[in-house]
DNA sequence: AACCGCCTTAAAATGGGCTTAAAATATCGC
DNA sequence: GCGATATTTTAAGCCCATTTTAAGGCGGTT
């Protein structure tokens, strides 16, 4: 199981941390709005717990935003005070639990997984990623040009989710390595060019309209035209 | 929108049928277990609201009956003081919330349409399921495949039932190991691995089409095309 | 033309998943 | 309760898809 934090107090951050790790659950967290939502949107996560007032973007717009995009993981907020009108906006944002500060961590525990034992197919309408006539299927991994299923390893297909993310934006190397390798320092390698020749041959290869572009010496960009 | 509500206490059944009624929430009640799931199994409700301690059957007891019926209709317990104990045990039977006296009525309705948005869980009024040239019934416990009876341990039994109830969807190990043995940690063992080859033997072997499938990495789907 | 970045291909390394058999545990009939 | 049988779990080795490395060629840029 693993679960989004976003919250900006770094005491309570590392607090929870420790506690759910301690029950073995991996956390990733976040110290601001924005950066949550990132991550949010980048991984699948069991059950988002995330304060209420945050800098960069409140917990509630994050969670609409969220839910505008297809996203229906589970959210806790939490919120200091017993401020029940934030309460009441929150429920109404699709809010899934509540919990005031300050709560027990064993409260918070039974909701965590009170929220991820939900079957998840039955809240998640199935999120798919499109762009021109390619159509990508986040929930069974499938990947689709015209209709037809093209098999991705599961490398590939994190490349192709990070394009389809960011449809007509120049992408780095750098970035890639970052967001789709999780490295953030240079290996030195070629992998990323091996993994777009890969993606080139399953994807574009055979199409008269070749999808990904290379930008010489900036990065790949997912674009229709030439 | 339409609560059963089972509660021994007359005066809190009703104040807080008026509550709801004001709300526009059609209200049925019961005073004791028995008839709480009586009417429960009858009735199709949105929500179910039921005290913990209850005269002739626990609300976790009910509760526990009616999941293993295959109702999933989604339950909120009250509780007398701050029993987390109770709360504990209570989550763990598959309760849906929790909430303790004396709470606010705004509470209670806050938390009563957050789980009425839920879609409504696929209901079984035949305990059979069905995929492709599959055949599951969970009454007799006997399982085909086009019409061909096919004799199952009780762990293979219920991991052919979650493929069943999750048909075409991802399922990883950890959810596996999470919702079919209820194990929420790693055991380090390749159990999961053995018990899918036995289903493939039993399942798949002499057919032509497969429907048990691996996705490297990720889990295992049950899909018909490869 | 020379350099550098990118492409392509093939081969090596890695690690996840499969299979099998044996050990541990639970279940059933007596 | 006891032994026999069925089921479940552990363990080990192998296989192969995936990932990474490496090397040589091509092409764009200056």
């Amino acid at each position: 199981m693993k679960v989004l934090l976003i919250e900006d107090e770094p005491k309570m951050v590392r607090s929870l941390r420790r506690g759910l790790e301690e029950h073995l659950i991996e956390v990733d967290s976040a110290g601001d709005g924005l950066s949550g939502q990132a991550l949010a949107e980048r991984n699948e996560y069991s059950v988002i717990i995330s304060d209420v007032i945050l800098p960069g973007k409140s917990g509630i717009e994050l969670l609409q935003q969220l839910r505008s995009k297809g996203n229906c993981t589970p959210v806790i907020f939490l919120t200091a005070l017993d401020q029940t009108d934030d309460k009441v906006t929150g429920f109404e944002a699709g809010a899934d639990d509540y919990l005031t500060k300050p709560f027990e961590f064993r409260e918070l525990l039974m909701r965590v997984r009170a929220l991820a034992r939900r079957p998840v197919a039955t809240y998640q309408s199935s999120p798919s990623l499109r762009f021109a006539e390619l159509e990508m299927n986040l929930d069974t991994k499938e990947f689709f040009r015209e209709g037809q299923k093209i098999a991705l390893t599961p490398r590939e297909f994190s490349l192709m989710e990070y394009f389809l993310r960011h449809p007509g934006r120049i992408i780095s190397k750098n970035e890639i390595s970052e967001r789709v390798w999780n490295l953030n320092f240079d290996t030195g390698t070629n992998v990323i060019e091996v993994y777009v020749n890969f993606l080139r041959k399953k994807v574009d290869r055979g199409f008269d309209r070749k999808l990904i572009h290379t930008q010489f010496k900036t990065g790949y960009v997912l674009r229709e035209e030439n």
